[in-house]
This record gives C-alpha cells, sequence and structure tokens, in this order.
RNA sequence: GGCUCGAUGGCAGAGUGGUUAUGCAGGGGACUGCAAAUCCCCGUACGUCGGUUCAAUUCCGGCUCGAGCCUCCA
C-alpha cells in the first residue's frame, strides 16, 4: 500500500512496525458546537483508510480521540451559564449522530481529554525533567529551541517564524515561539491540581499524551486536516518525541484537504457554513458521503449545490444495478484488484469509484445467474470499502426526495399504480400516461420492468 | 512577505511523455404501447508564455489565477 506523507512530500511504501497491530491516530473535534461538512471530511476519509487497514492487516488499532475541555468549550458553558459538561455531552452526542448517518464505523478508542489528565500531567512532568520544557508563573511551556527538528513536519524554518512574530509574546516566554503544555484556571475555569498549580492543559499535549496511553510511543499512522499540520501537529511531534527520547512518533503524516464552498473557504464570518444535521434533513447520508470521496482526499473538495443531486445519481446507477440483479443467490465473491489497488494507492478513491461503475456495468450486462451472483457481490464488497451501498436497493429507492414533503406516500403510490396497470390492461394508454404523469409531477418517478411496474422519489 | 498545494471537456473529477478514466448533463441508436431503467455509439479538455524531447496535458522555469497555512480552525 502506498501513502503521501506529510513528514517527507511523497508518496511512500506503507509498511507498519507490526503487522498484527497497525495503529492509527486521527484528531477529533472539539465539542463545542455543530460541525459542518468540513469538519467530517477526516472521519469520513480515514474510516475508509482503517476498512482498507483492516482488509489487509490482521490487526488494526485506530484512535480519535474527542476534545471535551478547552476554551471555546469554556466560553460556550459560560454563555449558557452551565457545566462544561453539558455542552461537550450535547455535541458529543451529535457528533455521533453525524457519523452514524455518514455510515462511518466506530474507531477502536475514543479518547477524552478529561479522562486522561493524569497522563497528560505526567507527560509534561517528562518533559520538564528532560529540560525542553519550562514552567513560569503557572505556566508550562515547550521550549521550540530544545528541539533541533522542530519545523521539519510542516517545513518551517523557525527563525524566520519567529521574526514574523504575528503571535502575541507572553512574558512568561522565553522564546516567543515556546508553546503552552499547561495553563493556569482561575476559579471560575475548570481546572485540575497539577505540581504548577490548579489548571487545564493546553491543545496540543492532549493528542499526544492520549496517543502514547492507547498506541505507543511511535504509532504507524497520524492524519487530520491540512490545517493541523502547523502549529498542531508540529508540536505533537516535538513533544512526543521528545517524551520519548528521540523516538520517531508518526512514521507516516497523513493530511486531508479542505472542503470549499463555491470556491470559498466554509467559515462563520462568511456565513457559508454546512452543517450535516441540516444536510441530513434533506439528503441521505450516504450521498453526503459519497459527496466527501468523490475527489481525492488530499485535494481540496469543492462542495456547491449539485454535489448532492450528483451523489445522488451515481447511487441509483449503483442501487440500480443490484435491483436488477434481482435476487441471486449469495456469493463471497471480493472487490476486484483493481478496485482494491485504487484504494491502496494513496486512498484513489476516484479511481475506485471508476472501476465501481464499471462494475456496475459489467453487472447490468450479466445474464447468467452465477455471474449475477459473483458480480453483485463484488460490488457489495468493494462498497463496503468505502462504506457504501450497505442498504437494500428497495430502502434506498424508497428514500424520500429533497422535495419529499409534498410527495405521495408509498400506499397511495401503489394504489395509482394499480389503477394504471388496470388502463393499460384495457389498453387505455391515455389514462395510464395520466396517472404517470400525474405521480410524476409530484415526484415520483416510475418504470415498468419484467418484474412489474416499480418507483421511487426524483428529486423535482 | 514566507511556506504548501492546485489550474483537465457544460458540471464533478482521476490519470498519463505518444493510444485522452469515471459519473452526471447533452446528441444518436437498440429495447418499450409511450416512457423510465438498461445496453451500444458520439461531441466539447488538459490556464498562459517559454524550455527539454522525435513527441508534453503529462518533465523544467517564468507569469496569471485559485485554495490553504504562518493566529483558534477538519
Amino acid at each position: 500500500m502506498q501513502l503521501h506523507n506529510t513528514a517527507t512530500g511523497h508518496k511512500e511504501q506503507f509498511e507498519p512496525q507490526d503487522p498484527q497491530r497497525v495503529t492509527m491516530y486521527v484528531c477529533g473535534p472539539t465539542v463545542y458546537n455543530y460541525a459542518h461538512i468540513g469538519n467530517y471530511r477526516p472521519p469520513v476519509v480515514f474510516d475508509v483508510l482503517a476498512r482498507v487497514l483492516r482488509r489487509r492487516y490482521p490487526g488494526v488499532s485506530y484512535a480519535r480521540n474527542i476534545t471535551d475541555i478547552d476554551d471555546k468549550i469554556n466560553a460556550a458553558a459560560a454563555r449558557e451559564g452551565v457545566e462544561i459538561g453539558v455542552i461537550t455531552s450535547r455535541y458529543a452526542a451529535a457528533f455521533h449522530e453525524d457519523l452514524a448517518a455518514l455510515g462511518v464505523a466506530p474507531t477502536d478508542h475514543e479518547p477524552r481529554v478529561t479522562e486522561h489528565i493524569p497522563q497528560i500531567i505526567a507527560m509534561i512532568e517528562r518533559l520538564i525533567a528532560s529540560g525542553n520544557a519550562y514552567a513560569a508563573e503557572g505556566h508550562v511551556l515547550f521550549q521550540v529551541a530544545t528541539y533541533a527538528d522542530y519545523g521539519q513536519l510542516s517545513r518551517r524554518d523557525t527563525r524566520e517564524m519567529l521574526a514574523g512574530a504575528r503571535v502575541e509574546v507572553a512574558p512568561y516566554k522565553k522564546d516567543p515561539g515556546d508553546f503552552v503544555l499547561w495553563k493556569p484556571s482561575t476559579p471560575d475555569l475548570p481546572g485540575w491540581d497539577s505540581p504548577w498549580g490548579r489548571g487545564r492543559p493546553g491543545w496540543h499535549i492532549e493528542c499526544s499524551a492520549m496517543a502514547e496511553a492507547l498506541l505507543g510511543d511511535t504509532i504507524d499512522i497520524h492524519g487530520g486536516g491540512h490545517d493541523l499540520v502547523f502549529p498542531h501537529h508540529e508540536n505533537e511531534r516535538a513533544q512526543s518525541t521528545c517524551a520519548h527520547g528521540g523516538q520517531v512518533f508518526a512514521r507516516y503524516w497523513l493530511h486531508n484537504g479542505f472542503v470549499t464552498m463555491n470556491s470559498e473557504k466554509m467559515s462563520k464570518s462568511l456565513g457559508n457554513v454546512l452543517l450535516v444535521r441540516e444536510m441530513l434533513k434533506h439528503a441521505p447520508g450516504e450521498a453526503i458521503r459519497l459527496g466527501l470521496l468523490t475527489g481525492h482526499y488530499r485535494q481540496p473538495l469543492d462542495w456547491n449545490d449539485d454535489t448532492i443531486p450528483d451523489a445522488r445519481r451515481k447511487l441509483d446507477r449503483l442501487y440500480g444495478a443490484l435491483r436488477d440483479a434481482g435476487a441471486v443467490a449469495p456469493s463471497d465473491a471480493k472487490a476486484p484488484e483493481a478496485f482494491v489497488a485504487a484504494l491502496e494507492d494513496d486512498l484513489n478513491t476516484p479511481a475506485a469509484l471508476a472501476e465501481l461503475f464499471e462494475l456496475a456495468r459489467t453487472l447490468n450486462k450479466a445474464e447468467s445467474a452465477e455471474e449475477k451472483s459473483r458480480l453483485a457481490a463484488q460490488l457489495r464488497d468493494a462498497g463496503s470499502l468505502l462504506g457504501l451501498l450497505h442498504q437494500s436497493p428497495q430502502a434506498w429507492f424508497a428514500l424520500p426526495s429533497a422535495h419529499g414533503d409534498g410527495a405521495p406516500a408509498a400506499a397511495e403510490i401503489e394504489g395509482l399504480i394499480a389503477q394504471r396497470a388496470d388502463a393499460k390492461k384495457a389498453k387505455n394508454f391515455k389514462e395510464a400516461d395520466r396517472i404517470r404523469d400525474e405521480l410524476k409531477a409530484r415526484g415520483v418517478l416510475i418504470e415498468d420492468s419484467a418484474q412489474g411496474t416499480r418507483w421511487r422519489y426524483v428529486d423535482a
């Protein structure tokens, strides 16, 4: 398998340290509000990677954290006048609901920062002992100058960075680039007792500590959004490497590109944030997932008004092939080589999808029962690697369309189809066509097939 | 200003030093009472200017435009 490693800037052959236990850590959300479509690109992309790895290796240990202590959470809690737990449990639950709708499988571990405070404190103590960190005025800071490789992951020159000095330099910092590992909490803020007084962890140290606790000193794959390369991952790398006596922290760094909205960054200030829970009111989760997988994960993905309808029509085609195959005998045929090869080539989902459509075409043309059975199984298995095609075609086609609110219910549709069948039998095609046109106007498309008339909701 | 990554047909989006994926949309045909679905066939591409080469969309350089990071951010 080939993976693009941010640390080297190249695609590399992936060789796990231990094929019995491939380890992957992906930065998860800070739960202080509802997440938008861009926030779900990493969970979906790395979910596919986990599926591909699990197929190839006997053991995979995948961790994705939930950050449940953070200044934005504190601010949200203060605004509502509640404990931070109210905020974090609400948005963590929403995150899980969205993930389920998007077909993202649970990870092996989902560590929370508030459950790893002792590990975080212990790691900070080690960094102080090793001379990489220092305490000052209730803070503990990582001293960047003690780690010669700092800046290597993000390919930044620290001297130039510091010269740029857009960071406000706190008086307790030895160097402007030093970043906080622990900061003091005032009595009104959440905090934990520590050797440096009551306080809370900085943002970067949590991931280092949780990755160590769950996956060990050196992990195989570390993933996240492209924006995390600097400073978050650069800092994680510095902390973990120094805390582990110079051992490599992550062997492969993977970063996904951003989702843009009509070519603009998605941000609250631009007012173009698309919340997944809002999208789910009008679109199947499976279509949203496919939308996120239509582009290569490292490229920016532009989300526009056509993305969901396009994804829906693609799924119509794939599910249509499965439906037309009919009730075929079960087969344990696996995804085709070319399909798996595409995914193992740095997770080339567009190329894999092309193979999926080739498979659907072949299935549509298949004549023998054995061939249909085998191809349908292959299509299902390939789909499962992408986390798609897990439902029955009947269930898929019965999903309401974007304009489903005004569409007739299934019972009414079946009644009209029966009337139309009678009209057809009597060769009253005018009446039959009238019924079909009426249904079409109301968002229902009907199709006559050898197995009888079937219907589905369509976008108006 | 520094760094990173892009620029492919109407839209989305892979890939390749010479034969130009895939899906949607469009055109033609088969099938159908008519449609739809399905199958077959067909247009419209590789930002721009140079360079390397027998040959470049593909390699190199300049330019233009775009996205991201340098500050919380998936």
